[in-house]
DNA sequence: CTTGACCCTGTAGGTGCTACGGGGTGGATA
DNA sequence: TATCCACCCCGTAGCACCTACAGGGTCAAG
């Protein structure tokens, strides 16, 4: 079974330039290429495509996602090293769900002591201008 | 009161890289020089690179900043239109969050399936393999 | 024979900076 | 006076992760 590029793009759910970018930073490897230069992809494409897309949909960076592709790829992919990744990711995520909660936070705050009128004199900006130091 | 970049900088905590990067899209006003070209800032420019960075600092894009600067300027700024630019932002803000929460969920769900092992067959890579679809 | 869907390549743009290279200025020190 | 240092200038390229062209080829159907 073969697959263009653009069949490849269905099944996956990748956007074509997304699955040329891919492969232009090596994060996919090069396919082969029918008679008129199309790309020819397999199953394992669409597993591996995936796998990308997946991992991207939770927040690995490419970075991260290459080291898992390496790992797998090198066979000798170990559960603890795999969940170590995880693990850090999931704490990169804490980290940013605190600050977004934070922002949150002051946003309403601001908010709440705006009556949105017609007036000039807005509490937002004067907290913006006045507010907290760095 | 004349500053030049660098003290800018320390009064406000935005690097001198950045304030010449707003200068350049124009966020900040270009500012006048002394004879050996140096940028000289007055009281003003403190003030309204705190908002910058205070708006950053809450999340706001430059382009939302940008507007808000503007309904400064433009003497025209309603509390209606400012409390509008907040409230939709802490929307994105809680859809990032929600999105964030939705990925540790699984992420930890995962790991927690993974005894983290020195074995090769890691359920996190099964799941990324084989998981859910787009 | 033309239309249309699909494919190719290469490059530029977007966001918000950060870093670097190569050079000038101005005051203190040796 | 030489030289050192902190500071300033400018312009460009790089980061992550794509997206959007521009300008062209391929192939089957009508």
């Amino acid at each position: 079974m073969t697959l263009r590029i653009g069949e490849l793009s269905k099944l996956t759910g990748v956007h074509i330039e997304t699955i040329r970018y891919y492969e232009r930073i090596g994060l996919a490897p090069e396919p082969s290429r029918s008679a008129n230069g199309y790309r020819r992809y397999g199953d394992d494409s669409v597993k591996r495509l995936n796998f990308v897309r997946r991992g991207r949909e939770l927040g690995f960076t490419l970075a991260d996602i290459r080291g898992l592709l390496r790992l797998v790829d090198g066979g000798d992919a170990t559960c603890d090293q795999v969940r170590t990744i995880t693990l850090q990711h999931v704490e990169d995520i804490a980290g940013k769900l605190a600050d977004l909660g934070r922002m949150r936070t002051v946003l309403l705050a601001m908010a709440d002591e705006c009556e949105g009128g017609d007036i000039p004199e807005c509490p937002i900006l004067e907290t913006l201008f006045e507010g907290g130091n760095h």
